[in-house]
DNA sequence: CTCATCAATGGAACCGTTCCCATGCTAGTC
DNA sequence: GACTAGCATGGGAACGGTTCCATTGATGAG
């Protein structure tokens, strides 16, 4: 009858309510059914029915210090990759009996300690983290307390938490081979800043490597793609600089060729004639122009792989086995924006 | 020490570290830190400091109640348009000191059975449910318990809950108009089944009154979208049929829209020569071809006013208030696609 | 000087679980 | 027939907070 809060029964109710004691019907909703007679099962079964009873998680997680909680950070929720790794890890979470609180960080440091304090308060059992700043200190902190914690595509000093991402090196080479073979030879890499210790310095690294192993020409932009005046001033000059062979421009990841497509489409380029390829297959990639060529993520399978390490962590409980680092390989799907 | 869950301070051992009581510690981390002399406060800052000391939400939540958590039902995380009220969600409820405790259905009936119960029994504070399904039984009794609830885009039977969404109505008026305006004569209305009491039905009724209403010839095809086949069928017995007026699609979400440039695609047709007009903005509208013309929602307010509307109820506790409908208006975002 | 008031603080009950430790009972063993 | 084993069940102490109420000392009014 309380007006605030919706008041839900108690245990208590539902013992009183199946002449049973409360021991007896946590039993029976902690998985430990079979120790109870057939006869009291039916009992408590049926008054928990009528009185509409379900656990109360909150008292769960404080008594066994089992919240049953994974949390997730992330760094920017609107980022269809983002989004894809995350339903993976649910659907893990899930399938494991865990939920997963997901929070947003917008790309903001403060926001990225703000949530993680917020996600530790709820006493998540494990940590997916997927930020772009960092709380290094914070996590760090939290790994020695014991959290199992998994970083997804981005290493963490050398603290030992299982890292799980693309192999980026691979990646880059797969895509630098295929523009070679379609025969550009002028590239132009575009990322947002490589700040810290994120995949977007593995993969930049790994460009220019690459670019000079092939006998190519290459270089980088690496700016917030906000601003899109200066990424097409940047492009432009790209394309009207001298020289005879044929340009394409190399995107880090999704916005960065959403990016690109608008300012290639503003200075009206042709798709192919300069070519594009981007990491991180979306929706429309085959929609525009002749289609945009991508390297896929196998977004789905990282996800459950972070949480498959997670568990790994919690089970054998030990903080002192080596961290792993689980690489997937990225996959090209060959459209006609690099296609002469 | 403890292995398993990371050990942290408890309230009681920084009470004695800063030789205070738990009460006063409670106050110092309850908002009554005024109550407290500003010496007692600096130790209980200091020892919380050196201790690294979090107050357990779960605890806190058991004892009056308040969990502090908002939760979401989300009927399909990759769909950018539910990303984005979720995120205007998620900004609310953290202004108001609130976290959201987000699950994802993938529009699957079972799971939504599923989530409703895993987040009240977490013991959520007010729910947002944007559901393609029903649980509608479950949320009456959650409603008739005096859980605050706010149905996205869609009404749930006779139930006090507030509705906050699209003015579905006016909606397509606008799309309508604009079709006729730019010389559009014969269109098809695609969307995905509008199974039960969804916006989808009130889509397609207006879409229907309205092509009445304006002399246009009209039909729909409400299928599922997976199914690629029956979809090009459909487009394409639309566009061959005989007649001499230009033909317009009208898509009733995101997902319809891209399907519908999949199709047209395949079918070589030329946007602009065949209409096509969305509702939803999405990322790649613009870089379609000459450009997809859509109606964009007001997502992030949409998230926000959901807030808004749990926030009233708990405040003003009384279940009896009439519940409100919030429409907000959508607004056109022409494009070469139609454009003859 | 006494008493009511008030601010600062602490003690202890309570929130809804889990889990350790009884307790009573039946059945099997020697 | 006494003893033990094992099963079904219940009692009650945590868990880490919040919150009501009591206590203390200082202050000001009568």
């Amino acid at each position: 009858m309380s007006i605030h809060s919706p008041q839900r029964a108690t245990i208590l109710e539902v013992a009183r309510e199946a002449g049973a004691s409360k021991t007896s019907v946590s039993r029976y909703f902690g998985g430990e059914r079979e120790r109870l007679s057939r006869e009291l099962q039916g009992r408590i079964e049926s008054a928990a029915q009528r009185l509409g009873y379900r656990p109360n998680q909150m008292a769960r997680g404080l008594k066994g210090g089992r919240s049953r909680l994974i949390g997730m950070l992330v760094a920017d929720i609107r980022n269809p990759f983002s989004v894809a790794v995350m339903h993976g890890v649910e659907q893990a979470c899930r399938e494991r009996g865990y939920s997963l609180l997901v929070c947003n960080t917008d790309n903001d440091p403060a926001q990225e300690r703000e949530h993680l304090a917020l996600l530790t308060s709820y006493r998540v059992e494990g940590l997916v983290i997927n930020a772009a700043g960092s709380p290094d200190r914070e996590l760090q902190a939290l790994v020695e307390q014991g959290m199992p914690l998994v970083m997804l595509d981005r290493e963490l000093g050398e603290v030992e938490a299982e890292v799980v991402g693309l192999d980026n090196a691979r990646a880059l080479d797969l895509a630098l081979d295929h523009l070679q073979v379609q025969g550009y030879g002028e590239l132009l890499y575009l990322s947002e800043p490589p700040e810290q210790a994120s995949p977007r310095q593995a993969r930049l690294m790994r460009f220019h490597q690459g670019v000079a192993a092939r006998g190519l020409a290459g270089e980088a932009h690496c700016q917030a793609l906000k601003d899109r005046e200066t990424l097409q001033r940047a492009i432009g000059d790209f394309l009207a600089r001298p020289g005879t062979a044929p340009r394409a421009l190399l995107c880090a990841n999704g916005n960065a060729t959403l990016a690109a497509t608008r300012a290639l489409q503003t200075l009206g380029a042709r798709l192919g004639d300069t070519g594009l390829l981007g990491i991180d297959e979306l929706d429309w990639c085959a929609l525009v122009g002749p289609g945009i060529t991508t390297l896929a993520q196998p977004t789905e399978a990282i996800g459950r792989a972070a949480v498959e390490c997670l568990m790994r962590r919690r089970e054998c409980g030990d903080h002192t086995t080596p961290s792993r680092r689980v690489h997937f390989q990225a996959s090209l799907i060959p459209r006609g924006s690099t296609r002469r």
